[in-house]
DNA sequence: AATAAAACAGTAACGATTACTGATTTTGAT
DNA sequence: ATCAAAATCAGTAATCGTTACTGTTTTATT
């Protein structure tokens, strides 16, 4: 049996994650995990983050930023980036549109589609209060 | 008025752009336009895909592999992603759902969406054929 | 043709991520 | 609880895609 360790260190990260909603970047989590253990090397925060991801206990996104960026809620949800202030939030829609779109799609293609993701960008509920 | 003067060199680049239906990355383009210009620089391709971006001549993609990719079809279309081989197609379905979606998940949302871009995956056509 | 601005080639620098190394921690069995 | 093997760690060096810099060449205009 592959036994795998987990370590306080991984605990700690995935812990971290949980607690967040915005879906940090490795950096991020690095800085705040140091907190509670200031000597934990950056490289131990990526790999992990790798490991977690491959596992399936977190998701990994792409944004335009160029950076990865980390998401403790593994359910199939989409996301919205601000164009204004680069924050990311979860978009929750229910639809039978999204629920049957691989299907749909799939029928005017070749090959198999088994899954698909939606990012949305506009400007953030923050932002739009601010810049009135 | 900003004089942009048209080189050889960025002409290459999005005459090659059009020729392709694949999404090359940065590398690719440097290394097709390199057989009619040897001498040109990465950089210079760097550049000028970022110029020809920010002009809105080509578009550029973020996949998971983490690179970007350009594409001169600048239409709004979706994209799939083989997890197999790694290719990227156009993925062209339209529907009223598509159309409105941005309006519809809006109306649940405090803040503004302009726009979104849905990433398909899957297995390509030519993938499932190998792969029996 | 002469000129100034834009673009170039080549190279160095950068930043996010990954790989390596020897020390430490975890796990499961004694 | 103790111990050894395996997994993980901290720290650092290396990698890789991309961007910035520098001095030269091309472009468009007079």
């Amino acid at each position: 049996m592959a036994s795998i360790k987990y370590s306080r260190q991984r605990k700690a990260i995935k812990d971290f994650l949980m607690t967040r909603k915005d879906h940090p970047t490795a950096e991020t989590v690095y800085l705040n995990v140091r907190e509670t253990y200031p000597h934990i090397s950056l490289g131990t925060v990526y790999r992990n983050l790798t490991l977690l991801s491959d596992m399936g206990e977190i998701q990994r996104l792409h944004f335009k930023d160029g950076l990865d960026h980390f998401d403790a809620d593994i359910r199939s949800h989409s996301h919205f980036l601000c164009t204004e202030c680069g924050s990311v939030l979860d978009i929750d829609y229910q639809s039978d549109d999204d629920l049957y779109l691989d299907e749909r799609v799939n029928s005017g293609f070749d090959g198999r589609i088994t899954g698909h993701i939606t990012y949305f960008q506009g400007i953030c509920p923050e932002c739009c209060k601010t810049s009135v």
